[in-house]
DNA sequence: ACCTGAACACCGTTCAAGT
DNA sequence: ACCTGAACACCGTTCAAGT
């Protein structure tokens, strides 16, 4: 293959620098080391380049995340936009459980997603158009505007897949740390003690740390499609 | 009174620095300045002292992040313990409304707490405690724990009177950035354009960046609360 | 025991300079 | 046009020194 790049060949590996490559590359590091790892300056390294070369294809650390972001959920739109799934006319619960966990899918392998676009004050084209999705399906399904405006407040972020845990100790230090907090309260926490001594009973291994998320996530999301399916009879289009 | 601090009078202002004492102060900055404002060194200014003092009172900044996570959530614990609202035995439902509203009303006053409390890998024992209160009532209104256990993991931060939304612009700036960013979209998104004129007409001056929050949270609360009703009494404990 | 100041290893970002 | 290196104003944290 021909090298477009001159001169001694002491860098053939190293590509022309593209806003596209700085942001996917600037995903892999996420993927693989986590969003604190992303770095200007780490970034670049990983690219063998100075920090600053990447300036000319990001305005600032704040695009570079936006772009991050616009990079998975245009994989997600295109996973979702393929989907052959139920008809939203015929069954638009399933057809919207369907786009749900496709997101789901691509989300969990991008665990530093959920922080980023929480964290995020500029919207996201990418995240806009999923959601023209999801209105679309909605309405198909017999859903006023109104009702599903509202719907879409009440998923949230679960309509992408994914939803915020209160406890998730990420390393087994901090979980460990987590069941010695827990049990040195124990005294003063007597219906969570039997809550969880009865789900580990029916779930071995399972503990305060890691229930089974998919297990839970679905079942929160149902416990949502239903209510919504229930105002949506109760006050059709 | 009588000031404990001997020797000239050149900082009577400042108390003796405490754990406590750091805490607070932390909190009130971050609500004043926000949460990127909570630096060591900010925080050592804000109290007249170096940086490095504050070591002797906080492990390092993680911890002093979960103290500040315990000085609010002990404040929502007080509130809710001393709620005197409708008996769980006769209206769960009800009686977890209240607690959730109360828990809101405090969170609003810290709108960097979400933030913080969903970043953080160590489990928060204030939060334990509050949720040892959501478990009593949901057990006083009839669920098994394997319910009630799904039931947490469905309200998710819900149970704490907040919700992300992928959408929130924090300043008109970005609330103007957002609508220009929708509106060169907008052929690509006829049913989020049609919904959204829908909306204004109903509700004018809402825009996709500032529904009624309040409204929404309440809707989408009630539409898990009913999920979980229609649960519990198809499968009474 | 409590507080200090210098130092270390990092950040994001600006700027003038190189090719 | 693209990349560089020094510099600036910040971080969290360690350490030896002060009282």
């Amino acid at each position: 293959m021909s090298e477009t790049a001159p001169g001694p060949d002491r860098d053939a590996a190293r590509r022309p620098l593209s806003r596209d490559l700085v942001l996917r590359s600037a995903v892999a590091l996420a993927d693989q080391s986590g969003i604190d790892a992303v770095s200007m300056r780490r970034l670049g390294q990983e690219l063998g380049v100075e920090a600053m070369s990447l300036y000319h294809h990001v305005h600032r650390k704040d695009d570079l995340l936006g772009g991050m972001v616009e990079t998975v959920v245009a994989e997600i739109n295109l996973a979702v936009g393929a989907l052959r799934g139920p008809d939203p006319a015929a069954d638009w619960r399933a057809a919207l459980r369907a786009r749900v966990l496709t997101a789901r899918g691509l989300m969990l392998q991008h665990t530093w997603l959920p922080g980023v676009l929480e964290s995020r004050t500029t919207v996201s084209p990418g995240v806009i158009r999923y959601y023209e999705g999801v209105l679309a399906t909605l309405r198909a399904g017999g859903f006023s505007y109104d009702l599903a405006h509202h719907a879409l407040h009440a998923l949230g972020s679960r309509v992408l897949g994914f939803s915020q845990e209160l406890f998730d100790p990420s390393t087994p230090a901090e979980d460990a740390a987590s069941q010695a907090a827990l049990a040195e309260l124990a005294t003063e926490l007597p219906h969570l003690v039997e809550m969880l001594a009865e789900v580990a009973h029916d779930d071995p291994g399972s503990t305060l740390g890691w229930c089974d998320d998919q297990t839970e996530f679905e079942f929160g999301l149902d416990v949502v499609l239903d209510g919504l399916e229930r105002r949506r009879s109760a006050a059709p289009a």
